[in-house]
DNA sequence: TCTTGAAATGTAACCGGTTCCATTAAAGGC
DNA sequence: GCCTTTAATGGAACCGGTTACATTTCAAGA
């Protein structure tokens, strides 16, 4: 039945109401000081004219606008999705909204890094796994608004991040310590404009390799497009060579059961023949019983989420850089090695 | 280098260039009538004082906040992922930004509903998948913010649409044609807050047997937790029934595939043994070569994106269903049942 | 009864932009 | 050279809230 846009203002409410615009800001904001016959009178009036405040107005007169921006890449993977929950969590019980903006190509990344401080009305962000550039960084840490990083660092900002490297290896490790020599690394491309995560768990895998005196077969590496299809694709190129590895690292739990799809069809028994190994600890990871290192990827949503929160309640903060833990979760698909 | 919050304003820039606020602004939005040395002074001044238009006071002036909302469920699934394209690829070109609001759990629906009209700020809204109740449909029609439904309708708003229910049909006309008479029904739980598009899949099916004179046979629908790895779980039932299906419609593409993970274990054949046809049409899809119901889920994002655009832009729009159109694919898991 | 102070309310400035309208400066017409 | 137009610019109101401060109300204390 509206006619077009005879948007109600608090001067409107004021009026009926038969009070002053402070009188109703106060009833709105619950302020202690309205007397009861007044409240009463100036949320009828409310009701009557139907109206609702104009937020807009609202965070222009606070200054704030109570909203927290996430800008993340792949907002489709579980692993990513597993980190959102975390943030969630956290936010829900706060103040503040959350509004996700999607990274997929490195371009939008850079997009986002320059408009967001700027265009987008947000009070505090959370970037997930997207490294800024020393420029970006210096931008974030002088601009009002805060900024912490999840799953990548720099010096000059706060991080959550968990220890790549180390992760990287305890996978090794773990495989070196069940008898395994042929150990291959399955990875998502190594040079990526996001944040090399991959790159650090390889150096770690090359690292424990070389510890146990077991030299570098570059066959056993092997990198391609992300994805459990992909990963059907590579892992058959592995387990199809002369000498195919007893042992499979995959960079990501998605890529593992990539790994766990094939080998069946190649009459691969796992564990008896292959071990494998992912990384994150989706929950498919549990359903599949894959072996995996879990890399907290809720828990850094929550620290991430908090920290932020405790920025924007005032707190001074330094850069600083938090790990989230890091365990290695053995179940059905690694066993030792048989002779 | 930057103390507590000496956000630079129009008027510093306006003083500094020695110019008025008018101009300044005139300059911001590239208005014609400024003079080229008053230009490029203004711009300088900027530049030096580093300054930034402040999003929210600029929307409170011009009433727009340049900004349009989603709100869907299972932001996850990779169904949902491919109509969110089509709805970016639509506003990637206008002046509009997205602000994405995901729901998993009925509750944030009505959260979302109840407040976004009002609390958020955003110019319009797309709606994915989410029946209104007549209520907020009420409340949305008399909004001053436009509502476009995507993937659910109601008569009083503008709605984007699939027919599931002649979907339901073209798939289960499709395993009659090649013969088979043992057709079961994998799918989500029927019953569902959301739109009950497997409902409507699901009568079609019930219809086009009937009409092809098949009994009904319960067992040979299954209901259960959506997800690949469920799937796998009931397609299992299914094939460990007495008589089992010679043909499995699953509602949605990724239980399809859960079917075609478990067919091989069971020493099934896949189409010789058992035809298998899905719902969605989603990248994955085409890898596996499955047979399946496009439901032209990215048309629908853009459909609905430009539907909504255009009522931004003026145009008088009375409530209205518009049909996104359905085809049948036919690929490589379904087959002419053999005597 | 008159103070006095707390409680309740009102007034008006402010947040930081946009834009209508008035004013001034420059250009064109005769 | 003067008047009319047009181009540039400035002044100030406005968007719709919040809030510091001033003012009024009213009950308690002297």
């Amino acid at each position: 039945m509206k006619n077009t846009t005879p948007t109600t203002t608090i001067r409107d409410v004021a009026k009926h109401a038969n009070v002053s615009i402070a009188t109703v800001s106060r009833v709105l904001n619950d302020s202690s000081d309205v007397k009861e016959g007044t409240r009463e009178k100036v949320w009828a009036t409310i009701e009557e004219l139907n109206y609702t405040p104009n937020p807009i107005a609202r965070q222009l007169a606070i200054g704030r606008t109570l909203t927290i921006g996430i800008i993340q890449p792949y907002i489709t993977l579980p692993s990513y999705i597993e980190r959102l929950r975390g943030v969630q969590q956290i936010l829900a019980s706060s103040e503040y909204d959350l509004v996700i903006f999607n990274v997929d190509i490195p371009e939008q990344k850079d997009a986002y890094f320059r408009d967001l401080s700027r265009k987008m009305r947000v009070d505090g962000m959370l970037i997930v796994s997207l490294p800024p550039t020393d420029e970006q960084a210096d931008n974030f840490s002088s601009s009002r608004i805060p900024t912490v990083l999840i799953d990548s660092d720099h010096p000059k900002l706060c991080c959550i991040v968990a220890d790549d490297l180390e992760g990287g290896r305890m996978a090794a490790r773990h495989l070196v310590e069940l008898g395994h020599r042929k150990i291959a690394y399955l990875t998502d491309y190594l040079e990526t404009p996001f944040h090399p995560a991959m790159k650090f768990r390889y150096a770690g895998y090359r690292e424990v390799l070389e510890e146990a005196g077991i030299p570098y077969q570059p066959d056993y590496v092997i990198e391609g497009e992300r994805g459990r299809i992909n990963a059907r694709v590579m892992a058959k190129r592995l387990l199809s060579l002369d000498d195919p590895p007893t042992a499979i690292f995959a960079s990501s739990d998605t890529q593992a059961l990539g790994v766990l799809d094939v080998a069946p069809e190649l009459g691969i028994k796992i564990p008896e023949r292959l071990s494998v190994i992912g990384y994150d600890n989706i929950p498919d990871a549990v359903y599949n019983n894959l072996t995996t290192i879990d890399q907290s990827l809720h828990d850094s949503g929550v620290k991430g989420a908090q920290m932020l929160l405790d920025v924007l309640g005032g707190l001074k903060m330094p850069p600083c850089k938090k790990y989230v833990s890091l365990n290695l979760l053995k179940r059905k698909t690694t066993a030792p090695l048989l002779y």
